[in-house]
RNA sequence: GGACAGGUGGGUGAGUGGCUAAAACCAACAGACUGUAAAUCUGUCGCUCCUUGCGAGCUACGAAGGUUCGAAUCCUUCCCUGUCCA
């Protein structure tokens, strides 16, 4: 799934979005949706999917993440979490309650519960306090959203958060408090937060086998491109990361023969395309002597084709793994991209 | 011809006796980026050497000379640039 945090994959239209990348779903956020423009102005638009004109699938995360990645400007308590805006430093309190009710009016398909993702490391204890919180939260998201009125109700699935750090018993106690909840899909939060990449790995190997077979099952903010066959092999089914965004506008691409840091000096005359195995717009059109160019001229047009061409990457990689799946050649794509077929 | 102002590292530009191989910004080069406070951030950025140390030596603030224990900073002469006046 690419991210559009705030109503946008940055740098691409929708209509890239559809079609030149064919990208089924994108990720929007509640934090700061809710923050700028605001979700009642979303809601006056019609919902997001019109606000921005994305007719596709949209899943909301529910400022959970922000927990973690705005340190310093959130207190968490018992009945939420006290946000200081990044924008003004205004304070706004987060409930578990509150925050289906901002992602209702956002009209996303799948929203995401509030949970505190926890740093890393964090020890067993506080660990524990904070994953029974997160379960308590879950409950009460859940409580709010199955009462909420019929005739208005928008049509959403919510998708509690497996949370324990990287604690084997407590990711397992939370599981079970979860899996009660008979929620229409799950994710593995909580990775993703500077641990070593073997870990994430492990602990999504840990517990996506032991979420409910016929739901969907969503690791939350990974991985590097050649993880994700591993993922998949796993029992994962949905990802996003801001990684093939984020670093194509920082100059980084995901190619078929590695990175490419398209700003090195090497590139200056390379006349070749990014990948040369890449049938992206990008790929089909430009050099990456072009790129380089664009990247030091400081022009608006690099982040475009570069967003491009790594979401396209990533995305092919996910065909090429649904299709694999399909014709039950999954066991040698994944050996194509070097992965040890898990014990599970 | 005259009067001012000024010449600093690839660029802009601070610095007016020692804390200055010289601020800051830009450029250049390299690295990072995981449910996006990110078109961001970090590092290097005169040369050489090594025991890589808040190391040693050399060269350097237009040029040459001088004052001083010590000069990008003060003095003298010269060269050059800009603005204004004739």
């Amino acid at each position: 799934m690419p991210v559009g945090t705030q109503a946008t994959v940055k740098g691409l239209t929708p209509e890239h979005l559809a079609g030149e990348l064919d990208a089924k779903i994108i990720l929007g956020n509640t934090y700061h949706l809710y923050l700028r423009p605001g979700h009642e102005l979303i809601r006056q638009f019609g919902g997001l999917h019109r606000f921005m004109h994305w007719e596709r699938a949209i899943l909301t995360d529910s400022g959970g993440f922000q927990v973690f990645s705005l340190d310093g400007l959130r207190k968490v308590r018992e009945d939420g979490v006290l946000f200081r805006s990044h924008l003004n430093g205004d304070r706004h309190l987060f409930t578990p309650e509150s925050t289906v009710d901002v992602q209702q009016a956002l009209g996303s398909d799948i929203a995401m519960v509030l949970d505190e993702c926890p740093p890393y490391p964090l020890e067993w204890h506080k660990a524990r306090k904070s994953m029974e919180l997160t379960v308590r939260w879950a409950r009460r998201a859940f409580e709010h959203y199955r009462a909420l009125p019929e005739d208005s109700r928008v049509n959403q699935a919510l998708f509690p958060i497996v949370q324990g750090g990287m604690h084997h018993d407590l990711r397992l106690g939370c599981i079970e408090e979860l899996a009660a909840l008979g929620a229409e899909g799950y994710a593995i939060g909580g990775l993703s937060v500077g641990e070593p990449r073997e870990l994430s790995m492990e602990i999504a190997d840990l517990c996506v086998p032991r979420l409910p077979i016929d739901k969907p099952r969503y690791v939350m903010g990974v991985g590097l491109p050649e993880e994700l066959p591993q993922y998949v092999a796993r029992g994962v089914d949905m990802m996003d990361c801001v990684m093939p965004s984020r670093n194509a506008r920082n100059g980084c691409l995901f190619t078929s023969e590695g990175r490419v840091v398209i700003k090195q000096a090497r590139f200056r005359e390379d006349p070749l395309p990014v990948d040369p195995a890449c049938g992206c717009y990008t790929c089909r059109h430009f050099s990456r002597a072009y790129l380089r160019h664009l990247f030091l001229a400081g022009e608006m047009l690099f982040c475009t084709l570069t967003t491009i061409h790594n979401l396209r990457y990533y995305l092919d990689i996910m065909r090429r793994i649904r299709k694999s799946i399909l014709i039950g050649r999954f066991p040698e794509l994944l050996r194509e991209f070097g992965a040890r077929i898990p014990v599970d």
